[in-house]
DNA sequence: TGAGGTTGTGCAAACGATTGCGCAGAATTG
DNA sequence: CAATTCTGCGCAATCGTTTGCACAACCTCA
């Protein structure tokens, strides 16, 4: 409404894109004035600090994240690197995890890049490194032996693993897989099912050595032994484990421990084919719960890991890291043990 | 190997950043001379450009993104805009596309930051259109009335829709889903299913609005009438569903047309709950293959899309658009009917 | 009241690229 | 061979912030 005597701002246009100095113009103060009221950083009045705020506030400007990111030498963005989805079995967690991270970065003004690799092309990775278009990154799926880790570790930015990293220096959230595992088996075992079978495959994921390790450490603390062939860390294929299935019949075990959803799903509906009822002719468990499980007419127990939220932690842990603050190497996470009809 | 007296490169510390200013003093031009080897444009020798270029392939020089994105006014970032996806059913479609997004983005060097939304909530994009994060948006989902469309019209950020979008100035890339229902429901017809009905919901998105105007299509032209009681566009939980079915069951029709991949995986389940032998007492259809389909005993008929393709092409008219060439304001994608044994 | 500290502010130099302009020297022209 | 155009390159300004430093004005205490 004021008539003075610059009307610039008065024009029908309000696109006009305002710099520091286009606000500190109007309010006769330096730009530098500007930005520590913004920042809050060095020393400024705070009458005039309310002042430019306040300013701002009802103005349209908005720092050119370009410009800060320069002057500062940090972009206030994140990568999460993610895997190649083959089809819809890791998919829920991995854009879960994205979800958290994402809501996590929002949250403390960062933004989040993704990037979909197919393990071993590091490419895309040299060129946000190279150019710094990122603070830092969420490596999500980890290998025992791990290009991406070794990468990063010696380009010096900063990241963290979501799931365990055989580097205990490297930042890593995770849930506990392995206790998690371990609690399970003993549970199933005091239950009177001796022979556990472990159905597992990709052994080269940690998220895998981790559930298996669990799977060990339940016969050791009973001082049981485990027997070879009930044990299978080879499977890939619903074909594959359907066989395992199979064999497993025969050799005779008292309950099959599914390493994932995906595997447990095969091996329900293998079960289902060949009649064997669950829980009275066969008890099946699964490390991991997914609303697969949910499709089955007996309600299966298994894992449950709380996925969004490592994707959460993860960028937390990460930010913190950023911010300076010491976050502790290693984030634990809870897990809940949900017995259901497929164990008695 | 060569020992000249500026031995900095020598030090076993490679970590060094390199600026445009380090490569031409090594190479004793002008850092003009190196951005116009890099970015080819402007007037330079054939032989200096070379040189350049070949220093830069052995250094470890990349360009500051900051610095570059500050002068040129552009920061080779998208962004994509996701929904919150509720559970599996939305998942894979936003997930793939968003993929297929990546991939030609990353081929096209930029990069992907992705915000999810609950579809109100405007701040995220405010922050990064006002920051100018960003080049250009790719929207993925969209309303009747869509705020976010209206937000990015006015804030003048190039954007493509995936999905069909109201206004027709809009970008927008979409597979036919109106022109593939239209002529699945046709070919419905043709083979004797005269009373088709359809069982839909949400239909303040685009897709299902398109969707389900292609089944009106058909109908008119056959110069057919559909009727009331053959139509639910209301439906969104399990037991809505399970409802419809028991109802359109009583109504006696020939086919049942499903909106999308959940609806006729719940439609599916209900008739198997009844004891309805698909295709023998009544025949179902779905709008939209996905993996969910494959768990049944009969093969279903659906309109098969490819999703990741649906992201790519959004990708590659943002980018035409941002370069400057005029790329056509609605991309329209193939499409494959799917016959199966759903429909005899 | 004057020495010493504190406080609020502005100046100007970064940050690392891009780009319009000018200027030599080479190439082309009549 | 002089006049003109063309080529390749460097200078310096620019993009929009941040931040170290200088400097007044004020406050405090002996």
């Amino acid at each position: 409404m004021s008539m003075d005597h610059r009307t610039h701002t008065a024009g029908g246009d309000e696109k006009e894109i305002l710099t520091i100095h286009d606000v500190a113009r109007e309010l006769g103060v330096s730009a530098s004035t500007v930005s520590r009221a913004i920042s809050g950083k060095g020393r400024i009045g705070e009458e005039t600090r309310q002042r430019v705020l306040q300013f701002i506030q009802d103005s349209s400007f908005h720092p050119n994240a370009a410009a800060r990111s320069l002057a500062q030498s940090r972009t206030f963005n994140l990568a999460i690197i993610m895997p190649e989805v083959r089809d819809l079995v890791d998919m829920p967690f991995f854009h879960t995890c994205m979800h958290g991270a994402e809501e996590v970065a929002q949250s403390n003004d960062y933004d989040l890049l993704v990037v979909t690799t197919d393990g071993t092309n590091l490419r895309p990775l040299e060129r946000m490194v190279g150019n710094r278009k990122v603070d830092g990154m969420i490596l999500t799926r980890t290998y025992a032996k791990d290009v991406f880790v070794e990468y990063l570790k010696q380009s010096g930015v900063p990241f963290v693993t979501v799931g365990r990293c055989y580097d205990p220096k490297v930042l890593q959230v995770d849930h506990d897989n392995s206790g998690a595992c371990k609690e399970l088996v003993m549970l199933l075992i005091s239950k009177g099912m001796e022979k556990v079978a472990y159905l597992g495959g990709g052994m080269d994921q940690m998220v895998n050595i981790d559930r298996f390790d669990g799977y060990r450490q339940a016969y050791a603390a009973y001082r049981m032994e485990t027997e070879k062939k009930w044990i299978r860390t080879d499977l890939t294929t619903k074909s594959q484990i359907a066989k395992a299935v199979d064999d497993l019949l025969k050799v005779g075990v008292d309950c099959m421990l599914c390493q994932d959803d995906y595997i447990c799903d095969a091996v329900v509906h293998e079960l289902a084919d060949k009649g064997v009822s669950i829980p009275k002719d066969m008890r099946v468990a699964s490390c991991h719960y997914s609303r697969l499980l949910d499709n089955f007419p007996v309600t299966i127990t298994s894992l449950k890991f709380d996925i969004m939220d490592i994707g959460r932690k993860a960028a937390q842990v990460l930010i913190d890291q950023l911010a300076g603050k010491n976050p502790s190497t290693l984030t634990m996470l809870d897990y809940e043990i949900s017995l259901k009809e497929s164990t008695k």
